[in-house]
DNA sequence: AGGGAACACTATGTACAT
DNA sequence: CATGTACATAGTGTTCCC
């Protein structure tokens, strides 16, 4: 699953992010977590369980706080306990099958009855692979490398600093809201894959998605950086969009989704959608001259990511919470391009347009 | 605030639920909770910080997984760091304003910016008092007197290992939902103020609500146990209900509220509620001669109930956390109701009616 | 009775040896 | 390079003392 784009050189742990210092146990992963993993997935002893709903995201921060989810995102990363040498634990999988199997009958003549992890640990068609955790952890920090919420964040700090006039304050507004927007550029850029498409296709999809995609983020980003908490902003968005327009639009950002990687990969599924986003009728119409659906190279792609999202999910939530939080997620989008269809400001649209071009022009010319 | 039914001698930590031994720092406690309060209420050098959302749970499981929850409950129940001796955290509210001035300033020189703390100590409008902790706590234990979710557990456990008959697994189902509706019973004879009230009362709050009680309780309680998880279960359920009666339910339980805490508050308010659960016309009509509703002592329980309620849940969830909760709750609620509405079992109807007989019967008889 | 001190225990992360 | 070992550090819960 080799990527068109220069990702940088991949040495992020691949279950916490943290700095990474080579392979452990097949993985690449941080030291922390490859002392996690020795200590956790040797002896079936203790089982750990999660104090939660079992679907804890482990980061660096969060790492500390759900052994039994860092374990089980160990195992589903595909870390391999046979690779423990000190424990008995046996995995006869792959190409190692031979150890020393003399160590095996020394200290464990106590119960050995482990199916958990050996379930976990089986590559059935459900679980993510080695590439798609891989492809998955690309598609985090083609989001990340801009830093949208940040660069927001900072944003908003300078806007509550100085108190200005009316007109400025709008200004200030648009150039935050239209963040959300521009991010879709480098987001799109670092995206795997992407750069595989023709120019036309990539236009036509920019041209179709983009709006959805930055409404989504700002959605997300607003629910992030609550947003709609800051009385100051909210004013100013009542002079640009109306009150009850941003009343509705605050009640949607409550129901966004919280799970940064789920967004980060549902917004790569609507990069790539091509039946989605018809918000004006004149955008659609402009471009259907390309036979955009008919790029196999393109049905392929999405395959490939609506594939790895819905696996995602499965490894999340489980069966049952997957349908729950992809239901929720779709219901959530749809909205969106509801809220959109109701927007009235002109200068809005237009800031849309301006951010589309520049993204078309930008993203469709050196490759 | 007394209570006028004997409930077990009050000796489980208010933070945790564990076995408590004494009040330690103005709040009883056990002694973990104790140690723990002692150990990060001292000084604010480290701001303990939720991984998630703050509003983890806080049980004697779960108490280790997130400190920063856990300490904001221990304050929200009024634990009172100026008890701390040796930290110079100084708090000058309630009697003991006078404390060892000398020690303050020997060991900290260093910067002492603490507000958070504080604020959350200030006993506004919003926070629960200690009364109404301790009545909280009170309700809780009145629905765990009976156990219900351990005894439909076993109950499930036998129906799974001995193989019978469709006749006898029918009896088995019915005896599995109806522990829910019959749960109801020691559930109101151990809430507080519910024996306060006249027999006339008493009886047609039965009447009127068990019914919906008892579904919601169910509804929880299948979700809890993964019900719609156990294909012979539902198998049977088919049979009595039907196919898409089944399928309907197992989508509502999937949408059922998590926090049992939350679910045990809300059944009280429907215990005491006075126009709710309107199922059946022949049930509402045959007690309204009655005047249920202009019962004073009745209007007050509702409300302090009722002021409990979002209290907790503003504590819990932050206030647009507590809305979308409440909202949450108050529509599945609703759509329990209407699934009861298209029950046509005539079998589970029937059962219903004599539960509700039984628990009038009992709840109305001694004082 | 309700404070604190001290200890034992566990989990974590890092430095370094193999 | 990837493993194990050893140590430093932090958080928790219990026992005991005042
Ligand atoms: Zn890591
Ligand atoms: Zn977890
Ligand atoms: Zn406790
Ligand atoms: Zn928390």
């Amino acid at each position: 699953m080799s990527l068109n784009r220069p990702v940088r050189p991949p040495k992020l742990c691949l279950v916490c992010d943290d700095f990474a210092r080579g392979m452990n146990f097949d993985v690449l992963t941080c030291m922390s977590c490859k002392a996690f993993f020795r200590r956790h997935a040797a002896q079936a002893g203790k089982e750990l369980r999660c104090l939660l709903n079992s679907d804890c995201i482990i980061t660096q921060q969060t790492r500390g706080a759900c052994s039994a989810c860092r374990l089980k995102k160990c195992l589903a990363l595909g870390m391999n306990p046979a690779l423990i040498r000190s424990s008995p634990k046996k995995l006869k999988n792959t190409t190692q099958s031979q150890l020393c199997d003399a160590s095996i009958e020394e200290k464990q003549i106590v119960s050995l009855p482990q199916p958990t992890t050996l379930s976990l640990l089986a590559k059935d068609k459900s679980t993510l692979t080695f590439d798609e955790w891989n492809l998955l952890s690309n598609v985090i920090h083609a989001y990340d490398e801009k830093n949208v919420i940040t660069a927001a964040q900072k944003l908003l700090r300078e806007q509550a600093s100085l108190p200005v006039k009316i007109r400025a304050k709008k200004m200030m507004v648009f150039e935050l809201i239209g963040t959300f927007f521009s991010a879709v550029k480098p987001f799109l850029y670092y995206l795997p894959h992407f750069h595989s498409l023709s120019f036309d296709v990539r236009r036509v999809l920019i041209e179709n998605n983009l709006n959805g995609m930055g409404a989504l983020n700002a959605m997300f980003g607003a629910y992030e950086l609550k947003l709609f908490g800051n009385d100051s902003h909210v004013r100013t968005c009542y002079e640009i969009y109306g009150e009850e327009y941003v009343k509705e639009s605050e009640r949607l950002a409550n129901r966004s989704e919280q799970n940064g990687t789920l967004v980060k990969m549902f917004l790569t599924t609507l990069a790539f959608s091509t039946n989605c986003s018809v918000v004006e009728e004149s955008q659609i119409t402009t471009s259907t001259n390309t036979s955009v659906t008919s790029s196999i190279a393109l049905t392929r792609i999405q395959d490939v990511f609506i594939i790895m999202l819905w696996k995602y999910l499965v490894y999340q939530y489980g069966y049952l919470g997957a349908v729950r939080h992809l239901d929720h997620l779709v219901k959530f989008y749809l909205d969106i391009l509801n809220r959109l269809n109701e927007l009235n400001s002109k200068e809005h649209k237009d800031m849309i347009n301006v951010i589309i071009d520049q993204t078309i022009h930008s993203l469709t010319l050196d490759d």
